[in-house]
DNA sequence: TTCTCTACTTGACACAGTGTCAACTTTAGG
DNA sequence: CCTAAAGTTGACACTGTGTCAAGTAGAGAA
């Protein structure tokens, strides 16, 4: 294993991500990768002991190219519940796109591989917890619609946000990313958020 | 390629609905489902050319089981629109569980095999069918949310009552069947339905 | 009985893709 | 000039699918 900064290590992960990116998910074999970084496909397995190690370092990687902890968070300045839930929801919606083809490949090996399964439970849960901080700020404001505990309020939110979800309303139903956006933000305030005009 | 209706083809669809009941979906080889139908590996693609022929049998052969096509047909005698939408729901709640097993295997090979892919899509646009009819028995009867065309409608009723969804709520977030069928009930309503007392 | 057809068995093999191993080359630094 | 690190080349083991060929067992017909 090589250092942790090589120029070269650099070139697989992108290799990867720019392979990844066109959609193939896991159709993207050790050569190919191999190939697009211009190196032989050993070399790769001098950085990366398995591919499922190559796909988790490369989400990583492309999580720090994007900033995207910092973009998710940011919904955690928002003043009120209802606005914390929108912009989680607004950024989440821009960042799905961005890291589609490597979920993707994440997800069609996390029945068969311990790595990659544990790689993408780690990112759902990190999504899972921003989908709680919301529901918790919308209870805070008393705004929490009162049919739902708060546990299960973050379960169907986070179920509803699911690539998968993702995927089936751009792909199958032919929705822009703006329509899937918009409409989950109508969804889930008729959902969770209790109507002020009937309050008053 | 044996006859349609020999005893030991119908024992290597048993064999193999046996296996993926247990819920391995992909992780089941045809070694596997050879042993236990109790012949050679050999003798099962005497009778399916492919695996995902196997499965896809298989997948028509559990329908047969369970009268599928009745079951989720009965919605259609729903007196009101949203009537039909709550049969409808629940005899789809009531199905995934029995089909769990192979709809994983399918799902995961839907990448990579047309044949499995090609199965996978019919079913799903069935089940998109009854999603249509119900909104379309809602609207008729003017109880469709005018904030959606019944094409939208359908798009998101389709989307949530997805086996992916059921498998997360059921799975990851530790949901009963029965609670399943009931919040996805409670859910639907809350979105697609027009509140009658709002009304009046 | 023998002949033949069918379903099945046994065992070998091609192919893809991952991961391993060993020996060789290149290049930069001391 | 020597060494060590990083990369190259080529061979190989392993798993699972699908193919092929030769052999066997049993049932029905001549």
């Amino acid at each position: 294993m090589s250092s942790e900064n090589s120029e070269t290590r650099f070139r697989i992960l992108q290799a990867a991500l720019d392979l990844l990116e066109s959609g193939q998910g896991n159709g993207v074999r050790m050569t190919d990768i191999a190939r697009q970084a211009g190196i032989s496909r050993q070399a790769v397995y001098l950085h990366f002991n398995t591919r499922a190690e190559l796909l988790v370092s490369a989400t990583h990687y492309l999580d720090k190219l994007h900033n995207t902890d910092e973009r998710l968070a940011a919904s955690r300045s928002a003043p009120t519940g209802v606005k914390r839930l929108e912009t989680y929801i607004d950024a989440w919606g821009k960042y799905i796109p961005e890291i589609h083809g490597i979920a993707k490949a994440l997800l069609a090996m996390r029945d068969s591989d311990d790595a990659a399964a544990e790689a993408w439970d780690e990112r759902m849960r990190a999504m899972r917890e921003g989908c709680q901080a919301a529901i918790k700020a919308l209870h805070h404001d008393g705004m929490l619609n009162p049919d739902y505990s708060q546990k299960t309020a973050t379960d169907i939110l986070w179920t509803m946000l699911s690539i998968r979800n993702w995927e089936q309303l751009t792909d199958q139903c032919g929705w822009t990313n703006k329509k899937y956006i918009s409409e989950i933000k109508l969804l889930t305030r008729r959902i969770f958020v209790v109507n002020e005009t009937e309050e008053a």
